[in-house]
DNA sequence: AAAAGAGCTTAAGGTAGATTAAGAATGGGC
DNA sequence: GCCCATTCTTAATCTACCTTAAGCTCTTTT
C-alpha cells in the first residue's frame, strides 16, 4: 500500500506520531479501479471516504432528462465521497466512477469514527479539509450566479490546470454547466479573440 | 446574553459539561445590529464567526456590473461568516449585513483556537456543522447545474419556508440566480398553472 | 397627508446558451 | 494496424431568461 501521498496531505494540517500514523494506516483499505468502473451508484449508501493515490475519479448526478452533471473531480491527492450519504449513511444521490485507471485508499465510516476515538487530532484534520472544500463550493456557487460560461471556463482552467488536457472536454462542459457543443463554440470564439 | 439557542444547537452534536459550557460562553461576544447595518465589507478580514440569536443576516457579493448575488441567508439559529477570510485571515469577498434588526454572538478566530485547545470536543462540533453546510452547498451546486429557475424557486420554498414571507422577494431572486422581474413573472405563471 | 423611496408587476424586445443533426477527428480494443 | 466507439466540431434554429422601461403599491419620512 502506497501511503506516502496521504501522509503528506495529513502532515500539512496536523502532526502525527509514528504510533498514530500506524493506527491510521491500518484502518485504510487499498483498492484498484479500472477506467469506467463504478465506486458508487446513486441510491446506494456511501460507506467509504476515498483518497485518490493515482488516476482520476468523478462524482455526478443524472437529471430527469438523462443528462450528467459533474459535482466534483478527484484527481491524485484528493478525497471523494457522496458526503450526504457518508454522513447520514442513507442512500445518496451521486454516482462515482473512474475517468482513468486509479488506485485509491478507502476509509469506512466506522473506521473513521474509531480513528476519531483513538486519535482525536483527526477531528481537526477532517474539520480543516472540510472547511476548505466548503469554501471552494461557495466560490463555485458565486461563479455560477455571477459569471458567464466563458468566465467559468477560464476559472476552471486556472483552478484545475492538470485536468484540461487529461480528461475529455465534455466532462469539463458538464462541470461548468454548459453543453459540449457550446463549450466547443466558446473555445473557437476565444481563439479568434486571441484569448487562447 | 441569551445563550439558550446556541447551547441547544451544540447539544445536538456534542455533550458539554457545565464547566465546558462556561468556558465557551465566556469566549462569545454579544452584539446588536440594526437592519441594513454591515457586519463585514468585501475586502476586510472576517475576524468572527457569527451565530444569529434573532433576526436575519445575509452574505453576498457584488459583481462587475453592480449586481448583488446572495451566497447565504442566516436566519435565527444559523452561523454566518466569510469562511474563506475567516480561515485564512486574509481579505474576503463577501459583504455581510442585516435584513432585519438582529442579535448575534461573535466568536473570534483567536477565541475559537483557544476553545479547541481547552475543549477539543469543539473540533468535532465544528467539523460536523461544516460537513452539513458542505452538503447543502453541494446540493445547491447540483440544483444550479440541473434545474430550471422555477424548480430552483420551488426548492427554495421547501428549504427556507420561514423566509418566503419574511424577506423581500428580490433577495430570493438574487439567491436562486434570476432577476426580480423574472421571478415575478414565474410566480404569475405558477399561479396560472395552479402550482401555487 | 404629501412626498419620497423601496419593492413589485407587466410587457416588448434582445441574447446567452440549448437543441438538433450531421460530419470529422481521435483513440482504445482486438 | 484496423475498426468501431467515443469525442469534437459546425451550423441552423429555438428558448429560457435578461434588459429596459414604465406604472403600481406599499412603507417610511417629513
Amino acid at each position: 500500500m502506497d501511503s506516502e501521498l496521504i501522509l503528506k496531505s495529513i502532515a500539512r494540517h496536523i502532526a502525527l506520531e509514528p504510533r498514530e500514523e500506524e493506527i491510521f494506516l491500518k484502518l485504510l483499505q487499498p483498492l484498484k479501479i479500472k477506467r469506467k468502473q463504478f465506486l458508487l451508484h446513486r441510491g446506494e449508501v456511501c460507506r467509504h471516504a476515498v483518497f485518490v493515490n493515482s488516476g482520476c475519479l468523478r462524482g455526478y448526478t443524472i437529471d430527469a432528462n438523462g443528462f450528467e452533471h459533474i459535482l466534483s473531480f478527484a484527481p491524485t491527492g484528493w478525497w471523494i465521497a457522496d458526503m450526504y450519504s457518508y454522513i447520514t449513511q442513507e442512500g445518496g444521490y451521486l454516482n462515482i466512477d473512474a475517468l482513468e485507471d486509479a488506485q485509491v485508499l478507502q476509509l469506512s465510516k466506522e473506521h473513521q469514527e474509531s480513528l476519531f476515538a483513538q486519535v482525536p487530532k483527526f477531528e481537526r484534520y477532517y474539520r480543516i479539509i472540510t472547511e476548505k472544500s466548503l469554501v471552494s463550493y461557495q466560490l463555485r456557487t458565486l461563479d455560477n450566479l455571477s459569471l458567464t460560461a466563458q468566465d467559468r471556463y477560464l476559472n476552471f482552467c486556472r483552478r484545475y490546470p492538470s485536468l484540461i488536457n487529461s480528461i475529455p472536454q465534455k466532462y469539463i462542459a458538464s462541470y461548468i454547466g454548459v453543453t459540449p457543443e457550446f463549450l466547443s463554440k466558446m473555445r473557437k470564439d476565444m481563439q479568434k479573440q486571441g484569448l487562447w
